[in-house]
RNA sequence: GGCCCCUUCGUCUAAUCGGUGAGGACACCAGCCUUUCAAGCUGGCAGCAGGGGUUCAAAUCCCCUAGGGGUCACCA
C-alpha cells in the first residue's frame, strides 16, 4: 500500500466549524486507518480575514478533541516542509505562476472588477451563466506591458474551450464535467496572493497528498483543479467529497440554529469523546448496528466506500444522549476532571468546594446520572455546597403541610440518634420510624427530601442525607422549621 | 438560470451478486423498576419521494418528474 498522507486545511477566519471538525475527524480516522500522516496546512492567502485568534481556537479545539496531527503548526518534523502556513510559501506559488505564464498556460487579466461586475450583469440579464469572457487572452507582449505599467492585473489559468474532465471521486464515483462550463478562473490576485484554487493544488501536490477528503461544495471545483494541476504537470490525488452537515430546516448550518463552533460545545460541557462519536456517525456507518464506538473502533472500521453519499441533519438531541451515555459511563476521576473548570466558573460555589471536605468526586458519583453535560453536574450539585438555596415553590406547597412539622421534627430525631451515619443505616432507620407512625415512606422521604435540598427531585435521599453529613443535615431541618413551620400556637 | 451531487421512519442510518415480516439508534408514547427524578429493561408508533419501465421477482437496475443541497468570487 502507498504511503497515505491526508490533509485538513483550515483557513483561520473563524472558529473550528462542526462540519469542518467532521471533515478533520474523516480524514484522521482515514489516515490511522491505514497507518498513514495527518498534516494540518493553515490556508490563510485571505489577508483580510485572517486572524491568530482563530488560528489558536482551531489549533486547541483539534487538541481537545484529540485529532492530533504528524506534520504542520507546533510540530518539528523531519525532512518536512519549511512552512505550513501558505501565507509564508508564497515563493513556492510565485514559481509555479510564473511557470504557468512562461509556458503560455496563464496569463495576465487587466480587467477592472467594475468591468467585470458590469459583464457579469449583462449575462444575467440575458439568462446567460456568468463567465470571464476571456478579453484579456489575446493581448501582446507590448499591450501587456504597457497596461503592466499603471494597471494592477490578475493572472488568469488558460482553460480548454471543449471536452470533458472527469474527477474520480471515491465517494461518488466518476462524475464528468463539460469544459464549456468553465471560464479562465483567477489564479493569482491583484495582491499577488493565490487564490484557493491554485495554493490548494500547488500545496497537496508538493506536500505529497494522497488523499483529498474535504466537504462536497469543493466537488464543483474539482475539474478546475485537476485541469490545473495537469497544467502544472502534477499527478492528482485521489478525491473523496464528504457530504455536507445541513440544520434541521435543511439550509447550511449557522450561528441562528445554535452552537456551531467546537468551542461552543466545549463551553456547553459537551465532552469530547461524545462529540466525537457523534460526529463520526454523520454520514458514515460501521455497517452493523454498533452507535457507542471507542476511537480505536472507529479508526479500525472506518472505511470511505462506507461514507454516506446524502447530507446528514445535525441532530443535537442524538449527541446530548451520547453525552450522557459517557457521562455515565467513563471513569469518575475523568469526569470530576473535565467538570471541574464548571465549578471553578461559579465563583462561590468554588469557594466551598475548596474548603468543604466534600469531594466533588462523591458528588458527581451522585449526580451524574441524571444529567446530560458537565454543565448539569454543576447545576444538579448547588446544595451540596451551599446553605442558602431556595426551596421549590410548587413543592413547598405540596409537601410541607398540617402535620409535616412534626414529622420532620421526628425525623431529626432520628437522624440525630442515627449512628454510623451512612445510607444504609439511614434508610433502614426511617423506614422504621414510616412503620412506627403508621405512615407511607413517601409522606417522610419527599418533605426531606425537599427540606434537605429545597428540591422534589435529585439523586437517593439517603445517599445525599449521607454524604452532607449530620451536622448540615439538621442545621437544615431547623432552618426549614423556622422558615416554614413556626406558629404562636405550635403546630 | 447553467452545471454537479443527493433522495429508506420526524432525525442519523442498515439491508453481501435484485428474493428481508425493510433492521438498529435518537426523539416520542406506554409498562416495569422505585422514596423523587433519572438511568436501566420491555414493548409501541413511524419509512423505501412520485411515475414509468426491465425482471418470475426491484428499496436495490434503467428512464422521467418532483424536492433538497452545492457551485458558477481577486472566500475557502
Amino acid at each position: 500500500m502507498e504511503n497515505t498522507r491526508v490533509r485538513f486545511a483550515p483557513s483561520p477566519t473563524g472558529e473550528l466549524h462542526i462540519g469542518g471538525v467532521r471533515t478533520a475527524l474523516f480524514n484522521w480516522l482515514f489516515t490511522r486507518n491505514r497507518g498513514g500522516r495527518m498534516i494540518l496546512r493553515i490556508d490563510d492567502t485571505d489577508k483580510q480575514r485572517s486572524s491568530p485568534v482563530f488560528l489558536d481556537t482551531i489549533i486547541r479545539s483539534m487538541q481537545w478533541l484529540g485529532l492530533n496531527w504528524d506534520e504542520g503548526p507546533q510540530i518539528e518534523t523531519e525532512g518536512g516542509q519549511d512552512s505550513y502556513f501558505q501565507s509564508e510559501r508564497q515563493a513556492i506559488y510565485e514559481e509555479e505562476a510564473q511557470r504557468l505564464l512562461d509556458e503560455k498556460k496563464a496569463y495576465y487579466c487587466f480587467c477592472t472588477a467594475e468591468e467585470l461586475q458590469a459583464e457579469k450583469e449583462r449575462q444575467r440579464r440575458v439568462k446567460q451563466p456568468p463567465r470571464y469572457s476571456g478579453r484579456c487572452r489575446n493581448l501582446t507582449s507590448a499591450e501587456r506591458e504597457k497596461l503592466k505599467e499603471d494597471n494592477s492585473f490578475v493572472i488568469r489559468l488558460l482553460m480548454p474551450q471543449e471536452g470533458t474532465t472527469v474527477v474520480r471521486d471515491l465517494i461518488r464515483g466518476e462524475v464528468t464535467f463539460d469544459h464549456t462550463n468553465f471560464d479562465d478562473f483567477i489564479i493569482v490576485r491583484s495582491d499577488g496572493l493565490p487564490t484557493y484554487n491554485f495554493a490548494s493544488v500547488v500545496d497537496d501536490y508538493k506536500m505529497g497528498i494522497t488523499h483529498v477528503i474535504r466537504a462536497e461544495e469543493h466537488l464543483s471545483n474539482t475539474p478546475r483543479q485537476q485541469i490545473l494541476a495537469q497544467r502544472l504537470g502534477y499527478n492528482i490525488p485521489q478525491y473523496a467529497h464528504v457530504p455536507m452537515i445541513l440544520a434541521p430546516d435543511h439550509s447550511k448550518l449557522s450561528k441562528r440554529h445554535g452552537a456551531t463552533s467546537v468551542q461552543e460545545y466545549r463551553k456547553m460541557g459537551i465532552l469530547p469523546e461524545a462529540l466525537i462519536n457523534y460526529l463520526a456517525l454523520l454520514g458514515w456507518s460501521p455497517g452493523d448496528d454498533r452507535e457507542i464506538m471507542t476511537i480505536e473502533e472507529m479508526i479500525e472500521l472506518f472505511s470511505l466506500e462506507k461514507v454516506s453519499r446524502n447530507p446528514a441533519i445535525f441532530d443535537l438531541d442524538k449527541l446530548i444522549w451520547l453525552n450522557g451515555h459517557y457521562l455515565r459511563t467513563m471513569e469518575l476521576q475523568t469526569i470530576a476532571e473535565r467538570a471541574r473548570p464548571f465549578f471553578q466558573e461559579n465563583a462561590e460555589i468554588w469557594a466551598t468546594c475548596r474548603e468543604s471536605r466534600l469531594e466533588i468526586e462523591d458528588v458527581i458519583d451522585l449526580v451524574r446520572d441524571r444529567v446530560k453535560t458537565l454543565r448539569e453536574i454543576v447545576d444538579a450539585s448547588t446544595y451540596f455546597y451551599l446553605e442558602d438555596f431556595s426551596y421549590d415553590e410548587k413543592g413547598t406547597k405540596k409537601h410541607f403541610r398540617k402535620g409535616t412539622g412534626d414529622i420532620l421534627k421526628k425525623v431529626a430525631e432520628v437522624l440525630e440518634q442515627t449512628e454510623p451515619f451512612t445510607a444504609d443505616v439511614i434508610k433502614k432507620e426511617l423506614q422504621r420510624l414510616s412503620k412506627e407512625l403508621k405512615i407511607s415512606p413517601a409522606k417522610i422521604n419527599l418533605p426531606v427530601r425537599l427540606a434537605v435540598t429545597g428540591r422534589t427531585m435529585g439523586p437517593d435521599l439517603f445517599d445525599i442525607i449521607s454524604l452532607l453529613g449530620k451536622e448540615k443535615v439538621l442545621a437544615r431541618f431547623k432552618k426549614v422549621e423556622e422558615l416554614f413551620f413556626k406558629e404562636p400556637n405550635g403546630v
